[in-house]
DNA sequence: ACAACATACAACCGATCGGTTGTATGTTGG
DNA sequence: CCAACATACAACCGATCGGTTGTATGTTGT
């Protein structure tokens, strides 16, 4: 966990920790969807929407390919799986499992 | 996700969602640390980190015990389990093997 | 060509966040 | 007993958040 994973980490839970976003993601996980598209789904405005989907872009929890004047968003299943693996380390913190203490928790 | 599920999700990512939190959750997995042990790690106040602590037992990653005149935070692996396998039902989502979609997805 | 559509972004607003200081309450060691 | 310690919490502050409306820019179908 370096200065660049710790910035990614706080990218990642930041976009995970609304509602609508966590929505949007499982939405574009499913398979691709346009911003308008997604904004239909939810009872606020495009502009609303847009904002969130540039939030897990910007997380890189989803990626956009323009097709004529649409934004075809699609789900970044990596990110997601590099989001558990933060959780794996924790969970190796706990049972202790951890080969250098010191990155972790630079004691004491 | 039910609604209750939703609410365990806000309070998990957003107490994920910052650093010094994280350096906290780490360190009482490690183990058991009294809230003025944890304050003395970081360049801040003790109320601050004292509200930090507060944020990830409202969330459920840690718990507190009293001895004496110290509250000892333990974290809860469980908890961060149960935040990985959020995770896991993403991955489920993107892999097409949800079994009841419109419960994720209530379409169109 | 041009009207309608899809997107991006700025400015603004009330609410929440992460920090501070100050105060109150309980616990302990000498 | 009481001074020092450990914790909790309220009030406050600037910054960020999640939403809004409005505007600009590109793309498309007819």
């Amino acid at each position: 966990m370096d200065e660049t994973d710790e910035q990614r980490a706080d990218a990642f839970f930041h976009a995970l920790s609304d509602r609508t976003r966590r929505d949007i993601l499982r939405r574009v996980l499913a398979g691709e969807h346009s911003v308008s598209a997604l904004a239909a789904k939810y009872d606020m405005s495009f502009a609303a929407v847009q904002k969130h989907v540039a939030v897990l872009e910007r997380a890189g929890l989803l990626t956009k390919r323009r097709q004529g004047r649409e934004q075809l968003a699609t789900g970044d299943v990596q990110a997601v799986r590099s989001v558990a693996s933060m959780l794996s380390e924790l969970e190796d913190i706990w049972r202790g499992r951890v080969d250098r203490i010191d990155t972790y928790l630079k004691e004491n």
